[in-house]
DNA sequence: TTTGCTTATCGTCGATTTACGATTGCAAAC
DNA sequence: GTTTGCAATCGTAAATCGACGATAAGCAAA
């Protein structure tokens, strides 16, 4: 099997996959749309408008926040949520050009598939 | 805690979600950035390339094609892998809504965080 | 047919994820 | 100082993931 080029991976990489990861649930990808579309930041709304437990969304909240896509500020007797948009500015950059490196259907390659 | 919403999950946001989890690995980033540079279908040069081994490689492969990312084809002894483009043309479409849900820095929202 | 190469699959192991209820922590209101 | 309400954390259990070596399967050439 010959040796390993132990090329590891890219800071790039790692990163792209980290915040693909975090997307990687439908229940953040509904969390993250929810937080983008009523702008005011909702908090345990996201609880009632998922079917899932007040525990679950928190975990799910942690690990976006651990993603660098959402942000918490403490508000009173509650939390408030939003996106960090500084965060999506970097998944827009690293997703971007992911997307940008992979041809189109329309330009098809003349590989052999 | 009240009575759940019970919406379940968009199929769009399954279909996001799967892809995204497709991505959410360094090595499955590399091995679609490979498939894509090399346009000309490599095969076990993934496993020279990357620091893992053959059936490590193997298994990623196959998550990529159940999630529609990559074809392999067989031919002769030994097989070929591409891109698949309609795979990734779901995933331009989707990701694409995604980021364009996103508010940016410039446009800032007027919320509380 | 047998050999040799390439890839897929099996079995395994530890680590991680997902989910939940129960508990704790904290800030405001009483 | 209590009480109340919201959110984070703990503890737990089942499922999945990531990695590997070993083994099987497929095909071409000898």
């Amino acid at each position: 099997m010959a040796t390993h080029k132990r090329a590891e991976f890219t800071e790039a990489e790692q990163r792209l996959a980290a915040i693909a990861k975090a997307l990687g649930h439908p229940a953040r990808v509904a969390i993250v749309r929810l937080l983008a579309q009523r702008r005011a930041c909702v908090c345990g709304e996201l609880v009632l408008e998922l079917p899932l437990s007040q525990s679950t969304v928190s975990q799910h909240l942690k690990e976006l926040k651990a993603a660098g896509l959402v942000q918490g500020e403490i508000d009173g007797p509650r939390v408030c949520y939003c996106l960090d948009l500084t965060g999506w500015a970097m998944a827009r950059r690293l997703l971007g050009d992911l997307l940008a490196a992979m041809p189109t259907p329309e330009a098809a390659a003349p590989g052999c598939c």
